[in-house]
DNA sequence: ATACAGGCTGGAGCCACCTCTAGGTCAAGA
DNA sequence: TCTTGACCTAGAGGTGGCTCCAGCCTGTAT
């Protein structure tokens, strides 16, 4: 509320705003910022404010992170993502590299859902035993 | 082969064969037990034996890791594979749970690939403004 | 007889990723 | 003015999942 009163800054969040909007804890931003994955501007008395920007990059993170790319390569991917054209050939590489494996997931996890989700059904009904831990026996 | 010629442990493995056929670290194996994930039989040296069915149980922890179980809930897992009438519906709801994170990672993954292959596709080379940023920033 | 492979233990170390603590600043409201 | 709550910092602590190490034991091969 006092924000907004500041015309300039008018869609700047604080730190508690955005950890609300991201599910990621204020200590989880901070560390964040430690590790150089976005630096959002400070106001004069040294709060920070972050951007729709940084919003995004949150969001590219929660993802990279979910797909277990380490924070170091969120990092240089997010640099990349800043300036594609003036991106290193390594960091180029490493996209290239990402993207294939996410493709290579997504496959998998499109396996894993079809076989969890065949065991939950089964598992509905089935008179003795439990079909899901017999799955895990057999395979 | 030494193990042969011991006719009442004939099936009987040791840590580091087991280590071989599992591709797991002796340390690993040593690892899990401590988390009591399986408990092989010990000979009077104290040597850990493993039999077909802890065996099994590896079979059963790896493949339930490649589900995205962490090793606290496989070691449920296993526990409940010991009773399975009675845990039915836990070994059920955990797995509804597992589906759901896997649907969610699902979507996550997908729009993970949409801004890599954006980042990977569309701006080689281009010499001014690269379209993807204004779509990254979007979302 | 001795060397060597492979086993044992407890505990330290490691990496990635947080999470918590203590002690302080700042801004606004009762 | 005092309190409250959100924020700040540096740094310690914790978790998951291994991995390594020192020091000791055993059992087969030469």
């Amino acid at each position: 509320m006092s924000i907004s009163s500041s015309s300039s800054i008018k869609k700047s969040l604080r730190i508690g705003e955005v950890s609300r909007l991201t599910g990621l804890s204020v200590d989880t931003l901070r560390y964040y910022e430690k590790l150089g994955l976005f630096k959002p501007g400070r106001s004069s008395a040294g709060l920070r404010f972050y951007t729709k920007r940084d919003l995004s990059s949150l969001h590219f993170i929660r993802r990279a992170k979910s797909m277990n790319f380490s924070l170091n390569e969120i990092a240089r991917l997010l640099e990349m993502r800043a300036d594609p054209q003036h991106a290193r050939n390594e960091v180029r590489a490493l996209a290239i590299r990402k993207l294939a494996a996410v493709e290579e997931q997504l496959q998998q996890l499109d396996t894993l859902r079809r076989e969890l989700n065949l065991l939950v059904n089964l598992c509905r009904g089935a008179e003795d035993g439990c079909p899901i831990i017999e799955d895990l026996e057999n395979n």
